[in-house]
DNA sequence: AAGTGGTCTAGACCACTCA
DNA sequence: GAGTGGTCTAGACCACTTA
């Protein structure tokens, strides 16, 4: 009876202790510095690391912090974007600022979904490419990428072991493709073991799983599933630049 | 030393149950189907149920499973792949299946990241939209739309009070325009609490916050920042169809 | 009223980074 | 070796749904 009747809606205290923290991050800290310890903040705000950790988690969700374990909390600059929706980059292994590079490639069957899109079966190996993209030193995305060998058929001779030249000759063979279209689709992942590795991150953080199917002479050529970092990218789709091409 | 050298990188116990349920939801469990409950999946696997309720939360991340309060824990239907992408429903209000609805409209000042894409100023308030996408009962996406009143003159006369008439008479107003193009982002962020509300979900649920920046006569027309469950979405851009037009 | 998931605590130990 | 974030425990209570 004691208790006020007002506060009948009570706010948890590690949503509360977000937006106090989100605020302090605008005012009081800049891009880069370093926040207290967990600990001191949790004693801080009179709560157990725990709670404070649910909030710190959050804001590490919405880009607004960065956390690596043996050496503090920062805060992290504003996320960058990063053109998914274009065919500047597809094949290329350019040496701008940011690009894709081929890491390796060995000959596997498919995960089931990436089989469902390719109209392959469980009896068929496909090329697996792995690729890193990479801006500023920092990596953004890790790739899989998928290509039935009906798509490369130049490639049938240069059966050897996997490994950094192999993958650059199914890229090149992929390059002479003619492609028609492409469907993407972006879903919210949790990052795999090797993804994570690539993308300098814990296993399970958060990505952007960015699903492209490329179509070439009436069939699926390829498909690719990249795993961008969700913290630190807002990904761009859309003509930039459509927009003087179309008032032009 | 009693300790065995292996194990040298050991997998963390959550890691591991999330991998052991992911098994089981595959050949064991059937879409919809109600799990055992916190408690007893905890002592079932002998952790604590903090450790297990990471697993579980990495599993609904992830769209496999959904969590109710009240309720329990279920298996999750495959994701929806929603049209994020194209063209057809802008701003018709329309009646099938997948359809944007209105729910009510404002005058204020937008925050500062929306200020940037309209150009605009502190002074000036503009139209505050709030729609709402529906498919199959279900809420896919609460969207603030936000019109600053250059792009709507015909509504000037009438600045009475917000509500439903209000929002569908800005949309009227809005369709006369002729765009030129748009622009379009996807990040991860946390659903705030009005959002929150109108998908169904707890505040700080993940979502996909997809922002459009409408282009028409030289200016930014109207900039819409949707968020998408991110649990049960996944947005897909690209001509879906566009296969056929360029093959054919 | 019973049962569910959501929040919170106060500890402990571990893995990692860096001086 | 000191300090950081990451994992884990064994409890408690709360908010919500359903019957």
């Amino acid at each position: 009876m004691g208790t006020s009747q007002l506060e009948s809606v009570p706010e948890p205290k590690y949503w509360h202790l977000k937006t106090v923290l989100s605020d302090a991050l605008d005012s009081e800290f800049a891009v880069g510095e370093i926040l207290p310890n967990e600990r001191e903040l949790a004693a801080r705000f009179g709560v157990a690391r725990a709670t404070l950790r649910q909030a710190l988690e959050q804001l590490e969700l919405e880009g607004r912090l960065q956390r690596r374990r043996g050496v503090g909390t920062t805060v992290a600059p504003p996320r960058v974007g990063v053109a998914v929706g274009d065919y500047t980059h597809t094949w290329t292994e350019a040496a701008g600022d940011d690009a894709w590079a081929c890491v390796d490639s060995v000959e596997a069957v498919p995960p089931a979904a990436v089989m469902r899109l390719l109209d392959t079966d469980p009896d068929t190996p496909v090329h697996q490419v792995r690729r890193t993209r990479v801006s500023q030193g920092q990596p953004l995305a890790a790739e899989l990428l998928y290509v039935p060998p009906a798509s490369v058929p130049g490639l049938a001779a240069l059966d050897g072991p996997g490994g950094l030249a192999r993958a650059r000759a199914v890229l090149r063979e992929l390059s002479r493709l003619k492609l028609e279209g492409r469907e993407q689709s972006v879903e919210l992942g949790s990052a795999r073991a090797d993804d994570a590795r690539e993308l300098d991150r814990l296993p399970g953080a958060p990505v952007l799983v960015v699903t492209t199917r490329y179509v070439g002479e009436h069939r699926t050529a390829a498909v690719a599933v990249a795993t961008y970092r969700a913290d630190t990218c807002r990904l761009t789709f859309g003509d930039p630049g459509g927009v003087e091409l179309l008032a032009g």
